[in-house]
DNA sequence: GCGACACCATACTTTAGCGTATGGTCAAGC
DNA sequence: GCTTGACCATACGCTAAAGTATGGTGTCGC
């Protein structure tokens, strides 16, 4: 599958000069972890299978890791930093308020990769590590898209309103998708995308 | 939790005169699966603990089910024929097709129980007897909504990206309502759903 | 050029759930 | 009052994955 990679979070790590032969690192299991849990959900982050995966048992597992779970702890670390890094902060570069909302949905609606995690989350919410990530997480958007629309002129309710309102249509959709609900065309999802800012952002 | 009893699909069972002491059907597994469904999630409907749920042992269970699958099978056909009587058929008794739509919205902002289940099927997308069910219930139900905005007097592309919004809107909504994260009052909630309907049916 | 350390393999033990085999019990019907 | 059959218990084998224990091997600093 579509291996995509992300950059390192810690700088160049102290060891990096040359890796040698097949030697594995810590970030290399949390990598290995966000593949599999956006292709197969958090139950396929298991130790064995991914050792399997990446060519080795699970001695080398063990000794990066104490336990699965501080895997899958540090695996979502990885990617909260690397979302909110990556999707928030570029959003919030851009200064007219109601052009920020559109550029957030058209962002949102075409990074495939990290919605595929997130989505993976949402089926594990039961997980005490993955609830209250993703409780935080949607705290932090929501809040990001109610404060967009007031400054775009909305009321403070209003405003809260269609936050969750737009919100609630992105989670919905990135579950549907994986059932190819939305049978649609590229032209048709462009077409449902300026639609769906037509709607929630009138005028 | 709120043991939300359907009524059995087939009339009276045959030796349902008088149930001898503690004895299960077929019904009472499917029943008891679909509670544990709604509460824990899919990989909770598992054969032993289910039995100590129900005060029996596994023993049972493979007299009346062959498989666990077969008893997942049966329970979400029971859910879905249960679905279809209760949300969907009532709906389309409403005439003027606006009305109609806003009772929709309503009558599914209310009913918590069926909607749990529908959120923990969600969340088993990947499973073979899953996946293909909730496509097939949630095209009915998109297929449905489109319908009642084209004769609400939308044309037919923006009567499906609205229908499309608004069911990506329902799914997520019941996801978020899981992580605590709609921290609304019961006035607040009935401001978001006048809202909800006043975007997606203006005028 | 050698010891130390990072990384990995092998070989366990344990746990939980699926499924099978088989025998027990109790109510109904003849 | 004895048999039948619906319903359940008990005991077993099988599988997959989580950890643990321990030993092996290559590569670096010195």
């Amino acid at each position: 599958m579509h291996t995509w990679r992300m950059e390192p979070i810690n700088a160049p790590s102290p060891r990096a000069k040359l890796d040698q032969r097949n030697r594995l690192s810590a970030a290399d299991w949390e990598q290995a972890a966000l593949d599999v849990l956006a292709e197969s959900g958090l139950a396929a982050v298991a130790v064995e299978p991914l050792a399997r995966r990446l060519g080795v048992t699970k001695g080398s597992f063990y000794w990066h890791f104490p336990t699965r779970e501080a895997l899958i702890q540090a695996a979502i670390d990885r990617w909260e930093r690397n979302d909110e890094e990556h999707v928030i902060a570029p959003i919030e570069a851009v200064s007219d308020p109601r052009e920020r909302v559109r550029e957030l949905v058209r962002q949102v609606s075409h990074k495939h990769q990290s919605h595929a995690v997130f989505a993976a989350l949402f089926k594990a919410l039961d997980q005490p590590l993955i609830g209250p990530l993703v409780e935080r997480v949607s705290q932090r958007r929501i809040d990001f898209v109610t404060d967009a629309f007031r400054q775009a002129g909305f009321d403070p309710v209003t405003a809260a309103n269609r936050a969750r309102l737009a919100y609630s249509a992105y989670v919905g959709f990135i579950q549907l998708a994986q059932v190819g609900q939305p049978r649609m065309s590229h032209e048709e999802f462009e077409a449902y995308i300026r639609d769906f800012i037509e709607i929630l952002i009138p005028r």
